[in-house]
Parts: C-alpha cells; structure tokens; sequence
DNA sequence: TTGAAAGCGTTACCAG
DNA sequence: CTGGTAACGCTTTCAA
C-alpha cells in the first residue's frame, strides 16, 4: 500500500498542497471551527478526502522543513523505580492533551548513558528535554542549555542551574516532616538510612531530618546512614541491627527502594513496626498497606508533579520564562510510627 | 548555536557529502575497522571532523529520504501494569543494542485510543512495532498489517492473525502449572478469579485450569469467577468470602491485579494462607515475599519475552519470515500453597 | 482565500 | 574509492 501524500490529498480535492497542509494543521477553535485562512467549504472537502485517502501526515518531512517536532523527552534516572513508574503515565496524558508527543529513555543513573540519550535525543529534534539529572550529570546537562533547547529539571535539582525549568518536591520540607512525626510520637534516637549519590533530592531530605532533629535540640543524637545502590542489600540489615542493638528507636528511609530493603530486613529477623524499631518510609507502595501495622509514609503529589513539568516545558518551548514550582509532601500516617505503649 | 550539517563536515573534510554519509552510517565490523567503501584515511579524517565540530546526523531528513527510522514502537495494554513495567527494560535494552530507538506508547485497554496510538506512532514511520492487543484490537490491527508494517503480538494473542511475529507465555501451561499445584497439595475446590477482558491469555490460563481440574476428575468442581477493573474492587471481597462459606479451599489469579486485590481482601478480613484459604498468584512482586508464609506465584520469563519481542521484529523488519515463540511459565513454591496440616 | 516554488538535511543513484 | 545531484514530503514565504 502506498504512502498517502499531501500532493494526492491536493489532487484529488483540486486545492493546492499549501491549502491542505493549512488544513491539517489548523486547530480548531472552541466552537469547533477550523481555524485557518481557509474557505470553511474547501477545508471540509480537503478534510473529507484526506480521511477517505486514508492521509497520515509524514512526520518527517514535518519535522524536517519545520524543525519543530512536537516531541519532548523524558529522562528518567531509573525507568523502574517507583517514582517514575508512577508519573510516567500523567507526564504521557498531559504531553498528548499539549499535542506533544513523548520519547522515554532512561540514564539508569550513569553519565556516560545520560550523554548518550541525550544525543539520541537531539538528533530526534525533540522540542524540549525533562530530566531527573543523575550524579554526574551536571555539565551534560548544562551543555544542553546552552544549545538553546527548553530543558526541565524533574525531581532532582541542579543549584548552579537557572535557565532552566524546575518542578521538585520540597525535600527539605520531606525530611523534616518524616522526622517531626517520629519526634512527636516519642521517639528520640531517630536515625536516616539514606544513598549517597551526590543528588539534590537526597541531600535536602536530609537536611531536613537534621533540621527536624535540631529544631528539638536532638543534633547531637542525629546520625545519617550512608549506602550505595550496589551495596544497599548487605548493609542496611547491619545498619538496622546494630542500630537496635544501639538504642536506635526509629529509622527514616528518604526513597522507595530503601524503604523496601528495609521492610525486608526487618521482616527476615522478625522484627515489628514500632514495638522493635519505628520506622516513616518514603513514596506509595501496595506493600505498605500490607502490614497488620500499616507503614507511615511520605507521599509526593505524583500527578500534580507530571503535570507541572510539562507544562512548565512547553511553557519553555512556546517561549515563556522557565518557571520553578516547588511542590509540597504529604505524611500518611500508619502504625508504623505510633507511640509505643509503655 | 547552529546546527551542524552534513555539508559542514563535508567541507571541513574536504570531501563529498556522499563520503560522510557513508562513513556516519558505517558500522563497525568485528576487528573495529569501519566497514563501508571509504579509504581508511579519508574515513577517519571524516570521524575526526565530525565528532570536533560535533555533528549530530538529522533524524528526520535520514528518515524522511531513506523511509526508515530506526525507530520501533511499543504499545502496551497499560504502562502501569506489573507485566509491562518489567518487561519495558529489556525492550529497550535490547532494541538499542540491535541499533533501535523504542517509542512507548499505551492503548490503556482501549481500542480508540490504540487507534490513535497506531496512527501516532505510524505518522512517525516506526519500522515496526510490538503490541500487546486489547479486547477489540482485533481489526486494527489487522489494519496495521496491510500497512505490511512489521507487527509482533506480545503477550497476547490474536488467532486470526498469522502473517504477524508472535511472542507468548504457555498461558494455558501457566493455568495447568498453578493448578496442579494447588491440586497435588491436597486442595480440591479450586476455583479461579479472573478478568472477562476478552483476551487470550486470560482464557488460555482459565483454559489450563479446566484442564488441570479435568485431569484430576474434577470438572465438576471447576468455577471461574469472573469481573472486571472497574468492579474488581467491590466484587473480590464477595468472591472471596462467599467462597470461603460455600467451602472454597483455594484460588489461583491469573494476573497481579488480580492477585494483588485478593491479598488486600484476605488482610482485610484476618485470612490467613493456606490455613483459610490457599492462593496461587501471577507475576512478581516484592509483596509476595513479605507474608509469613511466602506466596506461590507463576513468573513470566521477562527477560527472554522481551528480548525474543524485539529480535523477532527485527527480523521481520530485515525481511525474515514471522516467527511464533511460545515461552514456559515458573511456578514458585511459597507458603500459601501449602497442604492443611490435619 | 489561494497557489507556486524554495528549501529542510539526508540518502540513493549514477557516473567517473 | 569518490563526487554530483535528484529526490523524500512537508512547511513557509511570497505573490496573486
């Protein structure tokens, strides 16, 4: 089956090709209206026959003559942690409500692959570029800024960056929130198990524990656990055991994946939530609910945070100032954090 | 900044434009050396041009003269579900390493919108693309394949179709293993829970459980029990519970969605496995592990669908006949599974 | 409101 | 081995 163009559209509707590119690619207003210099009876014939031809427009040579895609990137740090498995679906639906297409591609948290995504990308034409940054990834980063296209920072933060789009969580805000609950209850050796991966997100969440513990002049008593994602596995039970061992009353874990290596060490040696250790875990998980003692959580507004970068990008692309929106978690209380019974 | 061409290159090199598309476009063979019709030296001179002027090849003009684009598409059933977040990596791995781009996109169990979806990506002249059809699908994709664009069906099958590549779990080998299963540990009501979505692998697993109950003379004992996702919530509990009183001694769910309501169900309601209820669930999930008694689950060989998705594509896209793959389901054995104790 | 014609940057073809 | 040149299908002036 041959290729419909936008020539055979044109013959057969005896209109010439500008008429019917015109055509296809006038919005319609909100009455429904073609909206294009256009006679409202040719549009309808070229309409008509365009869809009777079975016409699908070359995206191509669009993108080629016009240097315009209608696609954004999306560049996810890891494509199967919770957090993106999560907003990818509400960055797709609000992309495809702007009329944008959407090209996922991980850096899986390394570098050299952000690099190489990034040119696969450039070399799509993509319009705009939202990216979780990964340690390491700074100067890439900044040398796309400087190649003109619109980029949006999701997620994770880079300081030396401000001709950029941002859409965050508050981390600080995170970390002091997880913490003050576990304060409030009684708890007092309160520690953090968090990764040392040199990225924003982390590093205020933890600030923010700092904050939460100093603000009830328990710095002294603060201690930050420092893993790695290839180390996590072997060392979290140590952490977790010594801990109790120490006098540790209660953990907070700043990310899904730690969260869930926790829960599983603590249910590998029987211990419960709060009664052996306390514990405040970080993202949505149907796991959490699962406990007889549900897991209190630090939840982001996960659709809110798809949406406003996309909106902040196109914003960008359509030629606005890049916006920076910092949005604010949310505690979700379960027993995992109660008081204990004296 | 302005883009760097071809012709820059070109000119920069002293050669023809010709020379450098061939050398952009040469692939290393095994000993490294470029394997295209260029002079060792003029090659190089080229490369080195190009990487200092840092040319980036234009997408869309290779794609809109050659009529490939090195691009294949991707359409889940729903991005969010277990099986496709798993599977997603390996897609993508693998297209990559066989010099392929991946565009997701997913048709949410929708046929209008796989409509869409399939003119979207169609628009952007994919080589081909791997599809896991929803109920009503049926046509359009049928559709797709007189475009003669390669198709492969992952996951799900449409047995009408056979000029398409196909890529699939034994569905009913993966009904008979859980079954059996249940069966051999001493169960006998066994009755199953599922989706009536219309699509073959389910009625494949439902098939394999008659044929499991049937083998052990125990057709009359069969009941598939089914619902949807809009009243899954609401109807589980019932399922379950009136089970149990009608005397139900376990229940096999041929999906995670499913298993993962029946698990919320069985918390909710104190219900222990096997000593209430014994269960046998679908796909993984790091929930699975964290019951006491671990549960008995069926694994999909994420991995190998994938890969085999992406090169059976492949292969039709450089010409080879479809190929049909049918992959074996795992069963692992957990506590939920397990004979009553008497 | 309509149409002619000029490219966009590449690859493919044909010559040398 | 090397180079000239014509498409690919569309958008975008510019002129009518």
């Amino acid at each position: 089956m041959k290729r419909i163009t936008i020539r055979d559209v044109a013959r057969e509707a005896n209109v010439s090709v500008t008429l019917v590119s015109f055509v296809m690619n006038a919005k319609r207003d909100a009455d429904g209206n073609l909206n294009c210099p256009v006679n409202a009876d040719t549009a309808k014939r070229v309409l008509e026959v365009a869809t009777r031809l079975g016409y699908k427009r070359n995206f191509a040579a669009a993108s080629l003559r016009s240097g315009r895609s209608n696609t954004i990137a999306v560049i996810p740090n890891d494509i199967s942690n919770k957090f993106f498995a999560g907003i990818s679906r509400y960055i797709e639906d609000k992309a495809k409500a702007l009329g944008y297409n959407v090209l996922f591609s991980s850096s899986e948290e390394d570098p050299n692959r952000l690099s190489a995504v990034l040119d696969a990308v450039m070399a799509h034409n993509v319009d705009g570029i939202i990216v979780a940054p990964c340690a390491g990834g700074d100067e890439i980063i900044a040398r796309l800024v400087d190649y003109k296209i619109p980029v949006v920072l999701l997620d994770r933060d880079i300081d030396s960056l401000d001709s950029v789009g941002k859409v965050l969580l508050d981390d600080w805000e995170a970390g002091y929130l997880a913490t003050s609950e576990l304060l409030e209850q009684g708890y007092k050796k309160v520690e953090m198990i968090s990764y040392s991966l040199g990225i924003s997100s982390f590093s205020e969440r933890e600030s923010g524990y700092i904050g939460a513990m100093t603000d009830r002049s328990l710095k002294t008593k603060a201690k930050i656990h420092h893993t790695t994602y290839a180390k996590a596995a072997e060392e979290i039970e140590s952490i977790i055991l010594n801990g109790i061992e120490r006098g540790v009353e209660a953990f907070f874990m700043p990310s899904y994946s730690l969260s869930a290596q926790v829960l599983a060490v603590l249910k590998k040696n029987n211990l419960r939530t709060p009664e052996d250790v306390a514990i405040v875990c970080f993202d949505e998980s149907d796991v959490y609910s699962l406990y007889s003692n549900t897991i209190t959580h630090i939840v982001q507004p996960l659709k809110i945070l798809g949406e406003k970068s996309v909106e902040v990008l196109v914003e960008m692309i359509e030629g606005k100032a890049p916006e920076k929106i910092i949005l604010s978690p949310e505690l979700i209380r379960g027993g995992s954090s109660e008081a204990r019974k004296k």
